[in-house]
DNA sequence: CCGGTTCGCCGAACCGGTTCGATGCACGAT
DNA sequence: ATCGTGCATCGAACCGGTTCGGCGAACCGG
């Protein structure tokens, strides 16, 4: 009697229905409340399901139901280790879903991918979410055309045909960049993601990569783009080559997470001290900028309340598949650490006027 | 004639049997093979499928077979976030489970939890891997007692009941400790997690600290352990609380990833050049290992490996319940990087002898 | 005392697959 | 010509829920 039957074969609503001495339907109804069940016989119900531990079985429902309460989170395959910042995502977007009574299916799947199919046509999901996007995107054009409810961390070159949330690279970009040219700092460097995933077309790379050059030209300061790898090794390769091309650079904006202790590394090593010879900025998760000795001056990215976000738009979509699209596109303020701090060579003393 | 229907009504295997003009079960059979179908009609029913775009219903399915194909990972909710380690983790075990056709569902969920009730009671997957384990956890205790497949990262007080995969923290901090005492280190200082994660009994932080106690009386150093939270202003302070309590502490076994970076902070800031002033070593992701100047001598975990390992220890309690129960116990080896030296303040020339 | 509501519950159909037993047919052997 | 055999296929039941239409009993007012 340890556990009410030896191997509880999973009781079923029929077996609940033959104790209560009810119908199954009337089980059901009590359970849901979509109809009336008199008081009596509701309780009835209640105590043979609290005496077997009965609970419905999700595949049923779902069939009967139509809807599975699960959403799909798909992200690109043979992963490259992903940031902390998606790692946060993906936190802050389970959480929100448990709260609202779905589960998460994750799904590493691109948009030719046996694993795609089986999430949106065999439909294993409500809806999904789409993460590391790019400028063009197979998956986009795939869930379009299925009418399938999905939205987008990050959105396409075409953006309004879908529902996203994305954080604003290219603003978040020229915000650093003008933090660092009213430093008086006129030589940048922008260290990027790795090639692959530019020439892939990964949008926050290219527009983070926009935005710095329209950044150069209207705070009229000169910079050049850097990709980098996304390791330690490959940041201290990239100082190197950054000062190879132009020892005179001051400024640095990076958008690569991964490569950060390596970038700190490189600079020790070429002798430039942070921020007295260099000062550095960028878009990195804030577990990283704080961790970094001096730490970073950088865009405090919400990577928790993104995943939250991410779960309203796309639990709108699946409720009301009618509702206009929305976007939310998202720029933080840049939190001032210790790692940026005016030019010291050409004013030695306080730069008065001009 | 874009898409072949407009919406696509999700095409079932009635809708391909009466187009092939065979019945639903010879379709189920076509596509399972568990019956011998002729050449012609396999040939018929495989070209009605293709233009339509059937694919089978996932509840159905599971319903029918009473297997969902999905596996359950089950975290503490609440979620302090990931460190890099358990983030690759997850990685290394979707990807498993994706290569094996399964999916992986998340679930935030303890013990108590309306999640765990849905994921296991529903029975909305096949099995499930336990994250974070604590030496004494209600979670393996209810699975236990459900008889529901699963395996856990980490090992409770009583491991032999239960498949599991674990890193042996015991032994890998009494590693690193042996390395510091060979380069001549005397008297140590562990950083362990925070306190609340020891006080809940969470196995890698305790046996992490049973080790380093072992560790100390076997190579007759002095040592004490710190508690420190996961960040690095605690990293920092922790530092401070080290030098404070023992200023001839010359070397540090950390378990403490994300507070990493304030430990070396800390140590700068207080004057003390690693490896030359103090030694530091630990069990720490290899990025952050990387990352951080100089880089830590640590033990190089494999993550996405551990991943692998759990799917496959899950797939076949699944498969064959009544198999033995296995485990694996993991010691990777420790990486020698820059962090760690011999002692230089008794022997200020080369120690020859003795 | 009777007809019309209302309430509470039941039975059946359905969701979309899988699987078992049975059946029709062609074939070869006798 | 006849019987047995095996192959290809079909029909029905089932998995475990949900939902709709209907029915009997109790209750109401006239």
């Amino acid at each position: 009697m340890s556990n009410r039957f030896d191997d509880a074969p999973s009781v079923t609503i029929g077996e609940i229905a033959r104790r209560a001495r009810v119908s199954r339907s009337t089980v059901s109804y009590a359970l849901s409340g979509k109809r009336p069940v008199s008081e009596a016989t509701r309780l009835r119900i209640q105590q043979v399901i609290d005496e077997m531990g009965y609970q419905p079985n999700a595949s049923a429902r779902a069939l009967a139901r139509g809807e599975t309460r699960t959403l799909g989170l798909v992200f690109p395959p043979a992963s490259t280790h992903y940031t902390d910042m998606q790692l946060d995502f993906i936190g802050g977007l389970v959480d929100a879903a448990a709260v609202r009574d779905y589960d998460v299916l994750m799904s590493p799947a691109g948009a030719e991918d046996r694993g795609f199919h089986r999430l949106i046509g065999e439909r294993r999901v409500d809806g999904a979410v789409l993460m590391e996007i790019r400028l063009q995107d197979a998956r986009v054009d795939r869930m379009r055309a299925t009418g399938f409810p999905f939205v987008t961390i990050g959105r396409t070159a075409e953006p309004d045909g879908t529902s996203w949330v994305d954080l604003d690279h290219g603003r978040l970009v020229r915000h650093c960049v003008r933090h660092l040219a009213q430093l008086g700092h006129r030589r940048l460097a922008l260290v990027n993601r790795s090639e692959e995933l530019i020439r892939a077309g990964y949008e926050s790379a290219r527009r983070g990569q926009d935005g710095f050059e329209a950044a150069l030209a209207e705070h009229a300061v000169s910079g050049r783009s850097y990709q980098c790898g996304d390791d330690a090794a490959s940041g201290e390769d990239c100082v190197e080559r950054i000062l190879a091309d132009d020892p005179g650079v001051t400024g640095i904006v990076t958008l690569n997470e991964a490569a950060l202790g390596g970038l700190y590394r490189g600079l020790g090593a070429a002798g430039r001290a942070i921020p007295r010879d260099m000062s550095v900025t960028g878009i990195v998760g804030s577990r990283w900028a704080e961790a970094v000795t001096p730490a970073l001056t950088a865009a405090d990215v919400p990577s928790r309340e993104m995943g939250r976000i991410a779960i309203d738009l796309l639990l709108e979509r699946i409720g009301a598949p009618a509702a206009p699209l929305r976007h939310q596109l998202l720029t933080p303020p840049i939190s001032l650490r210790a790692s940026t701090a005016p030019t010291t060579t050409p004013p030695t003393t306080q730069p008065a006027a001009t």
